[in-house]
DNA sequence: CTGTTAGCGCATTCAG
DNA sequence: CTGAATGCGCTAACAG
């Protein structure tokens, strides 16, 4: 395919509408300050210079690039492509472009991207991760722009994020186990070093029981990565128990999903032998049969409000409170009954 | 979060090591005419003062951003997001960065983020997108940057593209299900104005029909939006039919899905009361029971392979052949019997 | 309402 | 091997 390559600057605009740079400057900028006869003239140079304004040029005279990093664990994961989809809409919305960086979750390479992306310039950062160390932490601090957890937060809570409250929407979670007359809950985790989806959810876990007067017992809990095999792992280690238990919790739906076959594969009936249920409620939890009794985590919301967060902390708008936490859902679908 | 926000410049680097900024834009470019010496004077007082590399204005110098845009349908949606982190797998072995747009296949909305990116001075663009108009050419021609079009093609094939051969993947399939017996069968088709997804897959299946001599029954074919439940409407209208197909051929795979549930849920079975099978592979066809027998095409592979592509391109490399296609191959489960 | 003048932070000649 | 000078394309005072 055959390119032109003309490049036309601000300047020739200016000499074709027989005006000068700055008043140029000021039509693509919208300023109000320009008569309409001259606004139509430089327009019409634009026109038929078809001039592009260089938004590098610009970035570097201005110093702002109208452009946002996000530092993502892996876009590929339906969670996170889900939020960078909130993310990039409001983005969108408000005339930004995102950066887009998978880090999976690595520390090392999480602080590499965030200083590139502090490199480009990006006028704000969107960071979502495992842990949020001191080292992330020291990251941000030489950054001189906003920077919003999204997804996750830092143990001391001196960042601004949005999140869910992770522990509580595990609590909930196993509380209708409880209610319905579940005792014996097998917990399919995540690694407990991963203080959203990992620990707290195991956190909320402990507590309904403990609440419920029911003690702890660790051959009741398993450690998974979060995907579809160790699910299955898992519960096959929960099946072959001597007393198994009459329900699984599992921190993550795509587990969840695993455990609901594993069952089924080994001729029991979900829920009738055994109740299942989760958090997150990704789309694929009602294209299971049994369709998956989840707690929604707003995946979308969660990108969308911490970017519009992002979005007022760059125009340094007074905040009273930059962490947000949103709120989760329980919805019952097929995969939890009473016993 | 308190901010520390000084920003040193390059010069101020030369200053503290005593050199000219020339010499510390040839060390931190990694330039060899350097003496050992002194380039370790200058990373000293890089580190001693912090110094980060502005890329903007690096890019306003040298007319390079090492950033590449990205227009994607929507990166919510898991085979794009499959694709994309692909591209940026690759993008980032060779130190690019990407701008991630979604433009829903919206001819308008593609126009305008090709232009934003343009305008950002991206190094090269990627496309994923519906069809490829007129205007879109146009758009692409503007640009003084390679593209690259990214699992879709356009029908001149002038620009340079990685896809599967679409219309051979769903002759293929169905080929399979005529080798099994089948000779009712029933398609379930994505919209006809996609040329990718939906128009050559439907092509394929009318091929194979022909080319086993069965005559095309307008009565075995639906449209559907590439949604599970659309997939489930149009089995359900299958369902109904006094002559009802005794296999079904799906577009996708999501569509497939919910075409199995649809069956299943009144009470037949898959695959011995009707055959299932689609394209595309995507993770959920091996997480549903049964498994789903379908076309794999390589989501990664096309987005890495449109990348590097792209690298060479902007690397200015002589290229024999710019449009290639990459295999697709048939991944055999348990949605496919014969009768 | 419009033009002039300085940089923004860096890469890149061109000398030496 | 190193430094001085120039300009990338644009915004932002500052005058007028």
């Amino acid at each position: 395919m055959e390119r032109m390559t003309v490049t036309v600057t601000i300047y020739d605009v200016a000499r074709e509408a027989g005006v000068s740079m700055a008043t140029v400057s000021r039509v693509v900028n919208n300023n109000p300050n320009v008569k309409p006869q001259t606004r139509k003239k430089v327009f019409e140079a634009i026109e038929r210079l078809g001039y592009r304004p260089n938004a590098v040029a610009r970035g570097l005279a201005s110093k702002k690039t109208t452009t946002v990093g996000v530092v993502i664990p892996d876009i590929s994961n339906s969670i996170f492509a889900e939020v960078a989809r909130g993310i990039e809409d409001i983005a969108n919305m408000y005339h930004y472009n995102i950066i887009l960086s998978n880090a999976d979750k690595k520390k090392e390479k999480e602080i590499r991207v965030i200083n590139t992306l502090l490199e480009k310039q990006v006028d704000g950062l969107l960071f979502m991760g495992g842990v949020v160390s001191e080292d992330h932490i020291n990251a941000f601090r030489t950054s001189s722009v906003p920077v919003v957890l999204c997804g996750t937060a830092d143990d001391q809570n001196i960042m601004p994020s949005v999140d869910i409250d992770h522990e509580r929407a595990a609590f909930d979670a196993v509380q209708l186990l409880i209610q319905n007359g579940h005792r014996s809950i097998g917990m399919i985790s995540g690694p407990l070093q991963d203080p959203a989806n990992g620990f707290s959810r195991y956190q909320g876990y402990k507590k309904a029981l403990e609440e419920a007067g029911i003690e702890l017992d660790e051959d009741y809990i398993r450690l998974g990565n979060y995907r579809y095999e160790s699910g299955i792992d898992a519960t096959d280690y929960f099946l072959k128990l001597p007393n198994r238990p009459t329900a699984i919790f599992s921190a993550t739906d795509e587990m969840a999903i695993g455990a609901i076959h594993k069952i089924q594969d080994e001729g029991l009936r979900v829920p009738e032998d055994m109740s299942v249920m989760s958090i997150d409620n990704i789309r694929m939890a009602s294209m299971v049969r049994p369709q998956l009794t989840t707690v929604a985590q707003p995946m979308y919301d969660i990108g969308a409000v911490s970017m519009r967060l992002l979005t007022k902390l760059m125009n340094k708008e007074a905040m009273e409170m930059t962490q947000v936490v949103l709120p989760h859902e329980i919805i019952k679908r097929s995969s939890v009954a009473p016993r």
